[in-house]
DNA sequence: CACACCTCCGAAAACGTTTTCGTGTTGACA
DNA sequence: TGTCAACACGAAAACGTTTTCGGAGGTGTG
């Protein structure tokens, strides 16, 4: 139950200042070749480590980042974690993850908690109900005190600062493109109302796609979900009331419970109704049928995060650049599986 | 740009020490009541917050914990860290979410990097690798130095600390039981192989039931899977090489594959064949069919595993009580859904 | 011998807090 | 007027580092 020994103790024990450890444990070429071994031998027998937390204070900076996210259980969030803590921990730096619960209340407590010195810098994909409040003054007070910030996924014109998004727009169209070209017309959206702003953009890219092939928009074929907690009566009722033979869902669980419901029904899928499903996450894959569905990459766009937040740590380092924010734009990609004929 | 205002700043300003301005912002008595309004209005109107590496570093104490598991895509330790984020949050504590990746060395790494100072203790479950090399030596190194560690999950007796398990082997045990109520005697098990102390205690339950009703072993209806890549082709062995009316799974993967690669064989689930699985994760409940399964609930034991760390470290406050540790036993729920007859 | 120049090391400041202790200024009271 | 307590505040230490600066002692050179 021995505490950490500290710099002030092995200079004790040996009888030198704690300057000389420190600059024998660093290799300094002031002190000499004899006393360097001894104090860097007795370091390593009391297996001695430096304070993390006096180094942060030190230096000003704490080698953390903090990555706020709505929710953990979304499969797609927990991969963009993952791409974030692999090159984080590359570079040396530790994260620590935040959940909003979909809270603003949350949101503000997380980030004025750590913005006092304990992170360098945030990764964040907006709660649904600051998307709804449009109320930032919590991030902009945080970059105004000169903490980067990289939001992902869920952004807001509002606010300048680096973003990693997919163009939700295209990879709507696209999709929307894939079933008309499979020669469906009466393709019906689920998606979530418009305040949450991925829902807005893949919504209008289904429309844009429709007009593109002149086929009329049915608003009865759009539906946006509001709570999550009984939407399938809202996907039955628009199964049975119209007819339908293909289905864009713009999540992975629009899209499995879409199949549910249709299957109870009696229609098949994919032989009654096709069904595209945004998101290739663990459901689309392991459903049967398997879902076809809009890859957006986790993994990839955490990375992508990451790299950019450190970009702008390390270049603070040497002040007096000048800011400049950039938008990245990650690839998506259509993954075609069972639930497309 | 301005950076974070310190004691030091508001002292200048208000020409008095720094130590009356700590004081006057902790509502000291000290303090006359005249400079403490003036310290107060300034120091909000300029919103200062104190550094939390500065107090970390002064209360050696960082009011952050760290959850290391192997993977975040498992849905269930996704469920994990929610708990335990909910009541570290709660009590003021920061989490911190590292990820082993299976990897014995990134465990060990993440481990020394946080222990000095950084964190003020560990929640954990172990990567496949370090139960396969039995070497805990980084664990108990970090026990050695006074910091609590809770294990969940995947534990080792060979460690003595706090931990946070399901009895896997009851669980089962129970899961198998049900099988054989429903009339089913050749049932097979798909698990891991013995070094996931999971798999091998639920392997164990699962031969107990079968031996508490006289049923004979047949070593060919228990699979262990090593790597993840292709278990496909085992499982379609397994169930083309023998007759088989029930299967029981140690995990959602596994589960969700068998009816996958049975309905692909021709034999539908549940009619031909019955499954469990294990883990109450969102690929059973979406699984069509949805997947019977044992339930174990992530969140609770994430809940109970963060107030079991955050007592020991309350209690270390006044220190010199007797070390003792326990291990909490959740309980898990069989949920029986369509894939069972 | 005087001076410059190494070599090796220690003192001290700095990061931003909190807290203990000391001290100067009141006012009251004998 | 002298003594004492109460009041209001400041100095300094402490947490554990790193780094700058200066100094002591030795060696070389003119």
């Amino acid at each position: 139950m021995r505490r950490k020994v500290t710099l002030k103790q092995i200079a004790k024990e040996l009888d030198v200042s704690i300057s000389t450890v420190s600059k024998s444990l660093r290799d300094s070429t002031e002190i000499s070749e004899d006393t360097r071994q001894k104090v860097q031998a007795f370091a390593k027998l009391y297996n001695y480590k430096p304070n993390n937390i006096a180094l942060s204070l030190k230096n000003r900076r704490s080698k953390t980042i903090c990555i706020i996210i709505p929710e953990i259980i979304h499969h797609f969030f927990a991969t963009v974690i993952s791409g974030v803590e692999h090159v984080a921990n590359e570079k040396g730096y530790n994260v620590i993850v935040c959940l909003s619960d979909e809270s603003f209340d949350k949101e503000v407590i997380n980030m004025e908690m750590l913005a006092n010195g304990s992170i360098d810098g945030f990764i964040m994909s907006l709660s649904k109900e600051t998307q709804q409040k449009r109320d930032f003054h919590h991030i902009t007070e945080v970059i105004n005190q000169g903490m980067p910030v990289v939001m992902f996924d869920r952004v807001t014109n509002d606010i300048l600062c680096d973003k990693v998004i997919i163009d939700d727009n295209l990879a709507a169209f696209n999709a929307t493109q894939l079933l008309i070209d499979k020669g469906f017309n009466r393709i019906a959206i689920i998606s979530t109302v418009d305040y949450v702003s991925v829902g807005k953009l893949r919504t209008e890219g289904y429309i844009k796609a429709l007009k593109t092939n002149d086929i009329t928009i049915d608003e009865n074929l759009i539906i946006k979900i509001e709570d999550t907690d009984n939407f399938e009566i809202q996907i039955e009722n628009l199964l049975t009331d119209n007819t339908i033979d293909a289905i864009f869902a713009v999540n992975e669980i629009f899209a499995v419970t879409a199949i549910k419901v249709a299957s109870r029904l009696g229609k098949k899928v994919p032989e009654d109704i096709s069904i595209i499903g945004f998101t290739d996450g663990i459901i689309s894959k392991y459903s049967s049928p398997s879902i076809t569905t809009v890859s957006q990459n986790g993994i990839k766009m955490g990375e992508k995060a990451a790299k950019m937040l450190l970009e702008k740590l390390e270049i603070e380092e040497d002040d007096d650049y000048e800011e400049q924010y950039k938008t990245e734009v990650i690839e998506t990609e259509l993954v075609e599986r069972e639930s497309t004929i």
